[in-house]
DNA sequence: GAGACGTGGCA
DNA sequence: TTGCCAAGTCT
C-alpha cells in the first residue's frame, strides 16, 4: 500500500499498529540512553521537555543534571527565587522557558496543592506548555496515549508520506497531527513518543538519513522516490537578519567593582544583568573615545579614563549584533540618565552570582583584565 | 500567519 | 562565512 497525503484517513488502524510495533522494536533494540529515560518522576520529565524545546540533547544534559540537583521537586522550584532559576538557565537560551517553568511551579503549588496535573488540558493551560509538550509530558511521564508533533516527528512523517505541503503551514500541520494521532498506539505510547523522536534524531536526520537502518524504510515514500532531502518542505526563504550595533561600557570604580544593570522583565534576555550600553546608528563607524565620554556624561557618569576593550560579535535568532566595548575608570556621578530597572556596583564574585546571557558574559570578560588607571 | 525568542554545532 | 537548525510557545 502506498501512503498518500491526500488520503487523510491514512493510516488505517492495522497499518498504524504494524508501524508502531516496528518502531517500538527498534527502540527496544537501539533506543538512546538519556538521563530522563526510565524516569518515574513527572516533574523531571516536565523539566526535560522544557529544556529540550528547540535545544539539542547534548546541550541539555549538563543543564538537566544541575537544575534537578538544585531544584529536585516542584516544591523546591516554587520556593526558589526567579533569579536563581535564571542563573541555572544561563547559556541555555530562550530564558522565557525558565521564567515560565518557575511561574508554572508557583501556579501548581497555589492551585493544585503542589500536585502535578494528570490531564492534557491542565498541562496545556500552564505557561510555556503547548500541545506538543503537554502531550510529551503525559505520554512519557504517565504512559498516556497522546500524540506529539515536534521537529523530529514532522520530519519523519513528512518523509514517510512525501508531504508536499509545507510542514509549518496550517494545512501541513493538520495532516501531520492527524497522522501522528493515528499512529500513536494504546500500548506503550510513552515509549512510542520517545522512539519516534529517537528515529528523527539519529536515523531520519535532516542531512544524510540512514535509511537502511530505519524500521519504516519499506513504506517510506520519500525513500522510495530517493527524495529524502526534499522533505520536510519548508516555506520560502527567510529574510536576512538585520545587523545592530551597540556600545557597552565596563565602568569600574576604585575598588574594582563594576556597574551592572538589570534588564527589563519582558523581551530579549529578560531579567538578566548587563553592563550599561547604548544602541548605535547602524550607519555609524566604531565610536571614538570622545563619543564614549559624551555618552557617559549623558548618563550622569564622569569617567577618568576610558579605553577600547574589544569588539564582540553575537548572533541572536533574529538579528546580528556587534558590540564595541570600552573600559572606563569611574570618577563620580550617578546613573540618573540611564533607563535601568535596577543597578549596582558589584565585585566579580558578586556578578558571578547574577544571571547573565552568553553575550554579556563575553562582554564582561573584557572588563576584569588590566583596567584603565 | 508571521515574528520574537538564545545558543552552539555543523555543512 | 553564512545559513539552518534542535524534543515549540506566545503574541
Amino acid at each position: 500500500m502506498i501512503p498518500n497525503s491526500c488520503q487523510s484517513q491514512w493510516p488505517d488502524p492495522q497499518t498504524a499498529q504494524q508501524l508502531a510495533e516496528a518502531l517500538l522494536a527498534y527502540y527496544d533494540r537501539q533506543g538512546r540512553s538519556l538521563p530522563w529515560r526510565g524516569e518515574g518522576d513527572l516533574y523531571r520529565i516536565w523539566v526535560s521537555e522544557i529544556m529540550l524545546q528547540q535545544t539539542g540533547v547534548k546541550t541539555v544534559i549538563p543543564y538537566y543534571g544541575r537544575f534537578l540537583e538544585r531544584f529536585p521537586s516542584v516544591s523546591a522550584l516554587a520556593s526558589a527565587d526567579l533569579a536563581d532559576v535564571l542563573h541555572l538557565w544561563q547559556g541555555l537560551g530562550y530564558y522565557r522557558r525558565a521564567r515560565n517553568l518557575h511561574a508554572a511551579a508557583l501556579l501548581i503549588r497555589h492551585e493544585q496543592g503542589g500536585q502535578l496535573p494528570q490531564r492534557l488540558e491542565q498541562w496545556q493551560a500552564l505557561p510555556g506548555i503547548g500541545p506538543s509538550t503537554a502531550a510529551a509530558i503525559l505520554a512519557i511521564g504517565c504512559n498516556q496515549p497522546h500524540a506529539i508533533l515536534d521537529g523530529n516527528v514532522k520530519r519523519v512523517l513528512s518523509r514517510y508520506i512525501a508531504l508536499r505541503e509545507p510542514v509549518e503551514s496550517g494545512a501541513g500541520k493538520k495532516i501531520l497531527w492527524q497522522m501522528a494521532r493515528r499512529l500513536t498506539p494504546s500500548q506503550r505510547p510513552g515509549d512510542y513518543a520517545q522512539a519516534i523522536m529517537d528515529l528523527g534524531a539519529t536515523l531520519c536526520t535532516r542531512t544524510k538519513p540512514d535509511c537502511p537502518r530505519c524500521p519504516w524504510q519499506s513504506g517510506c515514500r520519500a525513500c522510495q522516490l530517493g527524495e529524502q532531502a526534499q522533505f520536510p518542505v519548508k516555506k520560502g526563504r527567510k529574510k536576512a537578519k538585520p545587523h545592530q550595533f551597540q556600545i557597552a561600557t565596563l565602568i569600574q570604580d576604585k575598588e574594582g567593582r563594576l556597574l551592572v544593570c538589570l534588564r527589563p522583565e519582558t523581551g530579549l534576555l529578560a531579567g538578566l544583568w548587563e553592563p550599561p550600553g547604548q544602541q548605535l546608528d547602524p550607519t555609524t563607524k566604531p565610536p571614538s573615545l570622545d563619543q564614549v565620554s559624551k555618552q557617559l556624561k549623558a548618563w550622569g557618569i564622569s569617567g577618568e579614563k576610558s579605553e577600547f576593550a574589544g569588539v564582540i560579535n553575537h548572533t541572536f535568532t533574529h538579528f546580528h549584533l556587534t558590540v564595541y566595548t570600552y573600559r572606563v575608570a569611574y570618577q563620580g556621578g550617578c546613573l540618573t540618565g540611564y533607563k535601568a530597572q535596577e543597578y549596582g556596583w558589584l565585585t566579580e564574585d558578586e556578578i558571578q552570582q547574577l544571571p547573565r546571557s552568553t553575550l554579556h558574559k563575553k562582554i564582561m570578560a573584557l572588563g576584569w583584565e588590566s583596567g584603565p588607571g
